[in-house]
DNA sequence: TGACTTACAGAACGAACGTTCGTATAGTAC
DNA sequence: GTACTATACGAACGTTCGTTCTGTAAGTCA
């Protein structure tokens, strides 16, 4: 029994370019079901409901997510360079030619911030721990005498995410093609701010 | 001819409301329609297509902005008073009951960032001038000798509007209740850090 | 190979979408 | 008060939406 789950997951592929782009609310199971080659029960089949497809969707990101941009930067020795490799990744990951659409997940926190349900649920869940993440990286940092003792670490982690955001804001909007570096530096000076 | 633009208005109104929980793309006429209580075709003629709707929500929005961010700061008489007075405006305006679903204008910039057409044109230019408005204040400051010669300006404006957009996502998606103080810590940073 | 299950297509559904049309009414100007 | 226009309604248009059902291939396992 493997067809199925291979043909889920090329649905999968592409809905995550789809949702990239048009957003959660905007992936339809018709159009999805035309890119893909195959007719929309068939599709349907596969998830039983929109909003289970939309889970499934934001579940493959966030799956993608922990293996490309959190996994290396776990690897780095010390609380700094992986909050440097976590910052790297991440802008790296939200540029991919996969993603046509920009981060899926800022678009997605922007989108379901109204919306309750499962799928908001979830998406609080995992962006909690992804601020826990960087916080534990600063912490590590902490730890290593690094930074400062009594640096608020949740207040760092505030910090690091808002340079993303602004990031994806001049890259995707505004097109900046000064965005990158901007986002560079300013991580560069949060975390000068942050020595001991 | 003055009952056209009163109805025009309080469906305006009613679709600010909309469009800040539903984003633009979420707001239907028929719905709004049943929320003013009129007809669908008669809300349709006062706007002609759904685009051109979404372009007057759009500018009922940025006029409102600028009426109540924007305009209070420039009175005030030094750089750094008005960069604080716009930033606790943005955040206080983003939190007005009126906009039940968050800043729309942040909302937009992530629903729109792919969809090329009038609405993203005339969004990125209010967002442009958004963010040279910032910049114009911090060149204010360094004038007055507050800010120190050679402040990277574009570079304050990028983090400065990076932290409302981190308090727009711990605010309205994790519903932080420190996500305020945070922000205000934030720019407190950065204002010192840019200080002579 | 045979029994059985999964995977998919095709047609159809009710609802909602944006839009158009013709018509009645309310408001304005002479 | 009459002539005219702006305003709004109600019905219907063709699409697209998510979803359900039925039939038929294809895949899986004994």
């Amino acid at each position: 029994m493997q067809k199925g789950e291979q043909t889920r997951a090329s649905i999968l592929h592409r809905a995550v370019s789809m949702a990239s782009v048009r957003g959660f609310e905007g992936i339809s199971i018709g159009r999805l079901a035309a890119e893909t080659g195959m007719s929309k029960s068939g599709l349907f089949g596969h998830f039983g409901s929109k909003e289970a497809l939309q889970l499934a969707i934001l579940d493959f990101v966030v799956e993608d997510f922990k293996l490309n941009v959190i996994g290396p930067a776990l690897r780095e020795p010390t609380g700094e360079m992986r909050l440097r490799r976590l910052f790297g990744n991440w802008l790296d990951w939200t540029g991919s030619e996969r993603l046509a659409g920009g981060c899926p997940l800022v678009a997605a926190s922007v989108e379901l911030d109204d919306q309750p349900g499962d799928l908001r649920d979830y998406l609080v869940e995992q962006q909690e721990g992804w601020l826990d993440c960087v916080r534990r990286m600063a912490q590590k940092a902490v730890a290593e005498g690094v930074f400062r003792d009594r640096l608020d670490t949740r207040q760092f982690a505030f910090e690091f995410h808002g340079i993303g955001l602004a990031f994806n804001f001049a890259r995707r909007l505004l097109q900046d093609p000064k965005a990158r570096s901007r986002a560079d530096y300013a991580v560069d000076r949060l975390i000068e701010s942050a020595r001991a």
